[in-house]
RNA sequence: GGCGGGGUACUCAAGUGGACAACGAGGGCAGACUGUAAAUCUGCUGGCUACGCCUUCCAAGGUUCGAAUCCUUGCCCCGCCA
């Protein structure tokens, strides 16, 4: 069995980790557990990034288990968030948890005969303490002084915003799902972003103080894009899994988009391919930028392994639709399949021929009101089929609509908008 | 519970009776240049029937010719003390 230490650190995917003796645990099949909030039905990119993780671990023969955070989701993580995070419901949290194991499925194995993943939802055994009995048996164990150190805790105490006592509590709900995955699945080990490092390392010392028992903790270096920002959160728009939150054509595409000099860390992330090949792409990109070969065969590979064939098959053939010339030729039924996550609203023919491209820009609602629309066509960005719209009072005419059926707006280079007559 | 500070647009943050649709920064959107990259430069960033008009500065009242600015009440947040 291949150290999994060694190929996390050659990858990348190691940032820190409590105890240099892991080294060698994992010479044995152990079981590791990392968690995911289900503050959404769907992960994102940046979840990625514990999930290949996590794949590793499973292709070296430890056995994974994935935690969904039914219970501590309606308490909300203060890692890394600097104001109090509305609290979900407890039936939304449980059609996020099925959303989230729909994804983690693309690349865990939870059928395999030697080590299958395994998925839980902490809600199971958090639901059940009675307020007394976890101060009593969880509470006791921490100590205040050790709490406010944390970093997540400190940087909110100092910022004008505070945080409540709910939040406050939320590392006791962590710690102790370490320690009922070290009693019932003989967990040893969690991993988790570098914002978990001190929600992992609080249930170190609850395994150590009520057990007696060593575990081990792992933190995984955030990712951050070449403008310093989370990865995958472009202007709050987070880039998910789920086809339907975030469409397979633009999850193909954020990833195409990816700057050079990122471009091999993230193969190293979100792909298992070998070094080598990797150190192949490289050259590449050295050689011939602007080719994009790396960046290509990153978004390839990651969107195969979360749409499949089929939606790879989608994203390419879009990408070949709207990045080649003009549309000219292309009939209906093409580019509805090619379109078919893009945002569309129906309308009327009359609502469409005859109307100024400034209006249905608006109706169709690609702009939220005339003056943004105004502001659009005056810098020379809304497209109708592909060709900018000239002048504020340019009118659609019947021959824009592409087969009686279809106008294609486009606001920039990478916004569409489909009308559909 | 007491005392003090505060709530301004997506965010941070100026403005403390008229020149305020509200400085500035960040973010975002668009354009140019490019390789669907980065950097840089430019414009825009409340709404409209648009050289003008309408609705905004936590909420509701009030003072005033005139309020984001002053007063009252309420809600919320922060800090210190108990």
């Amino acid at each position: 069995m291949e150290n999994i230490i060694d190929i996390l650190n050659s990858r990348g995917l190691v940032e820190d980790i409590t105890n240099q003796d892991l080294n060698n645990v994992v010479n044995e099949p152990i079981a590791v557990y990392a968690g995911f909030d289900p503050t959404s039905d769907s992960l994102q990119v940046g979840n990625l990034v514990t999930v290949m993780a996590l794949a590793h671990f499973q292709r070296c023969g430890h056995k994974v288990i994935a935690l969904a955070g039914g219970a501590t989701g309606m308490i909300g993580d203060p890692s890394g968030k600097s104001a109090e995070r509305v609290l979900l419901g407890e039936s939304q949290i449980e059609v996020n948890v099925e959303g989230i194991k729909e994804n983690l499925s693309r690349f865990l194995d939870f059928e395999n005969k030697d080590a299958p993943a395994l998925i839980v939802n902490n809600i199971d055994w958090l639901q059940k303490f009675s307020f007394i009995d976890f101060l009593r048996d969880v509470g006791k164990s921490f100590r205040v002084g050790s709490m406010l150190g944390k970093e997540s805790v400190r940087s909110r105490l100092d910022s004008d915003v505070g945080m409540s006592f709910t939040e406050f509590s939320y590392q006791l709900l962590q710690a102790y799902d370490f320690l009922h995955l070290f009693d019932t699945e003989k967990c040893v080990l969690q991993i988790g972003g570098s914002d978990q490092w001190g929600n992992i390392t609080a249930g170190i010392d609850l395994v150590h103080k009520l057990r007696g028992g060593q575990t081990y903790g792992l933190s995984i270096p955030l990712v951050l894009d070449s403008s310093g920002q989370k990865f995958g959160k472009s202007a709050g728009n987070a880039v998910f899994l789920s086809a339907k939150k975030t469409s397979i054509y633009d999850f193909y595409q954020f990833f195409i988009r990816t700057a050079d000099d990122k471009v091999v860390e993230l193969l190293k992330i979100f792909t298992f391919l070998s070094l080598d090949e990797i150190a192949e792409l490289e050259e590449l990109v050295k050689i011939a930028p602007e080719q994009r070969a790396a960046q290509k065969r990153l978004a390839e590979e990651v969107t195969l392994m979360v749409h499949g064939e089929n939606g790879l098959r989608i994203a390419k053939s879009a990408t070949d639709v709207l990045f080649g010339k003009s549309m000219d030729g292309l009939q209906a039924e093409d580019l509805l399949e090619v379109f078919s996550n893009v945002p569309s609203t129906e309308l009327q023919n009359d609502q469409v021929a005859g109307i100024s491209a400034l209006d249905l820009s608006v109706t169709a609602g690609l702009c939220k009101s005339k003056g943004q629309a105004r502001r659009l066509i005056e810098s020379g960005g809304l497209y109708v089929n592909n060709n900018r719209v000239p002048s504020l009072d340019h009118l659609i005419s019947a021959s824009d609509i592409i087969d009686d059926k279809l106008v294609v707006l486009r606001s920039g280079k990478r916004n569409f908008h489909l009308v559909k007559v």
